[in-house]
DNA sequence: ACAAAAGTGTTTGGGATACACCCATGC
DNA sequence: GCATGGGTGTATCCCAAACACTTTTGT
């Protein structure tokens, strides 16, 4: 009841307010009594090439930061949500629209923006080579390696560093894949992309093994007998103790970092990303065997299994089971 | 260059605009040209007790939501920032100053504020219960234990969730106790903090051996001698073979869950926090010999090795190592 | 033809799990 | 004295880790 009656109040107030303006002739028209800050949003969309992992930037056209590049992104109308506005923002400027965005956070530096005080509200996206192509011409947008950022403009470095940190955080509690791959996908791509993300080398067999344990994938529709076979052997090991998600022990999470034998990267070459070091810090890297960074042959095509692989993402309590 | 120069003409735009304002006896003074969301922040101040995990609510004593319980937190000024303004309100409100404040994100729902348009940066808390003596007093602020949490005012119930969820995420990443402990502690009560955090249940042995494993405890000064003793015998174990971050073995990272043979215990009794599910879903709790609730006789003490215990939170990308 | 990837199993050691009895203290 | 929690060690089993050769395909 009061809250109505008070919501009302300010709207009268409000409305009052402007009409006083406009007599006036005051052309800037939204009055408050304490300073506000303007709220904007960012968002880094990563893609995936197959090879590396790669961000979509946008050239600024306007002061400040003319020429430069920048992430995607504006200033949130009175209407939206945060998340609302980055979605828009991504359409408008570079065609994407995309389903899944997660929040880094929020940059309030008070000299972030040389116009005015902005906080930026930062999100992250994840898109497939398919989408991309639809965004792909939206002029003054492109893509850029990892490697090969350039200085970015505001204090987006910064950002970017803080959404590499967190798309390696959530990669333990999430899968991901789905949002980066093509419908079907080697297992080779997969374990490129997570090497890509995590900045470490697999052992092919032991990530084949771990990944297929975890029931998210499945043959992909064209091959599919032999596939289904490779799957049937893979998951056939445990079931004659017990099913695979049958008992305690089973629930039991294991990390994903030790995981498939990694071993550890040098850093990005990047100057922006200099200082993310890799996820174990390992210096020496011996490009054995099991080095392979080429996508040469083709071999089995995989897909997610969607349900389980939402089911995953959805329950913010499981913790990736790898 | 040119920013400075924008930036000048910026600020002089505004002054004019403000001398004219005055001129014109307009009260409300920040005008601008498109509408800007108020910006707030809130904080999620969690306490431990020795038995329950604990948060800190304000009663709010004017509308909206009079009477009703909240976060402490408010309106950020234009000239901090968003962290340094929540550390603000919670000093002013409750008379907490605390070191570190960690970002849940935003929350900008449209209507989560009937007075205006308010966009809330959230955070959480961690303090230890030396400091709360010193903001108990602040009238209106007043410790719950988790299950005994009201309703709360605004969108206070999701961030709550929020919040939890986090915390939980958070565990996995950092060592946690430092904060919510005092100086020298029992492994009981460090256990129990653990638990209360992530909802399950430990057992005792497992839970110390790891615990002393990771070599971020030590034993608190009174008694060196015995628990020097004990940490030995514990460090020493795997010591013969190798140094404990010594090769490359060592590094690798387990996850806390599967963690000290854990037991879920059943999910929140608050109502605000009953959909948040213990971390492993298991839904039947023999209380054995392993059931321990109540602080009892006195155990031996330890306390945090600061540098080790610091090492491990600065760096994002250790992942944390039990 | 040659180079580069794909396909495929097994062994082993470390560590998570499970588990029980005695002792000290507080009530 | 009784109940509750503190202190302590070990056996087992599972799973991550390490590892090599053959086959296929693209150039």
């Amino acid at each position: 009841m009061f809250l109505v009656l008070e919501k009302v109040y300010f709207c009268v107030k409000f409305t009052q307010l402007k009409i006083r303006q406009k007599k006036e002739g005051i052309s800037m028209s939204y009055t408050y009594q304490y300073p506000h800050p303007a709220v904007a949003t960012d968002c880094v969309v990563f893609g995936f090439d197959g090879k590396e992992l790669q961000i979509l930037l946008i050239e600024r056209g306007l002061e400040p930061f003319k020429g430069m590049w920048a992430f995607p992104g504006g200033f949130m109308r009175i209407q939206e949500t945060a998340e609302e506005c980055a979605r828009r923002e991504l359409s408008e400027e570079t065609g994407l629209s995309i389903q899944v965005l997660k929040q880094l956070g929020v940059f309030s530096g008070v000299n972030r923006d040389p116009r005015e005080r902005v906080v930026s509200v930062a999100f992250y996206a994840l898109v497939c080579p398919s989408d991309v192509k639809g965004g792909d011409d939206a002029h003054d947008a492109r893509w850029f390696a990892l490697d090969d950022v350039p200085q970015l403009a505001f204090d987006h470095d910064f950002i970017l560093r803080k959404a590499m940190q967190q798309l390696r955080k959530d990669i333990y509690f999430e899968p991901i894949g789905f949002e980066l791959l093509d419908k079907a996908f080697t297992m080779s791509e997969l374990q490129r992309l997570y090497e890509a993300i995590l900045g470490v080398r697999f052992d092919r067999r032991n990530f084949e093994k771990k990944m297929l344990q975890t029931g998210i994938l499945q043959p992909a529709d064209e091959e599919y007998d032999s596939v289904a076979e490779s799957l049937s052997r893979c998951n056939a090991v445990p079931e004659p103790k017990r099913a695979f998600f049958g008992e305690r022990r089973e629930m039991r999470t294991k990390s994903i970092d030790a995981l498939f034998g990694a071993k550890a990267e040098s850093p990005c070459k990047s100057n922006v990303l200099a200082d993310i070091a890799p996820c174990e810090s390992i210096s020496s890297i011996e490009d054995n065997e099991n080095a392979r960074r080429k996508p040469g042959r083709k071999g089995r095509k995989f897909s997610f299994n969607k349900d389980k692989y939402d089911r995953f993402k959805q329950d913010n309590n499981f913790r990736f089971e790898f």
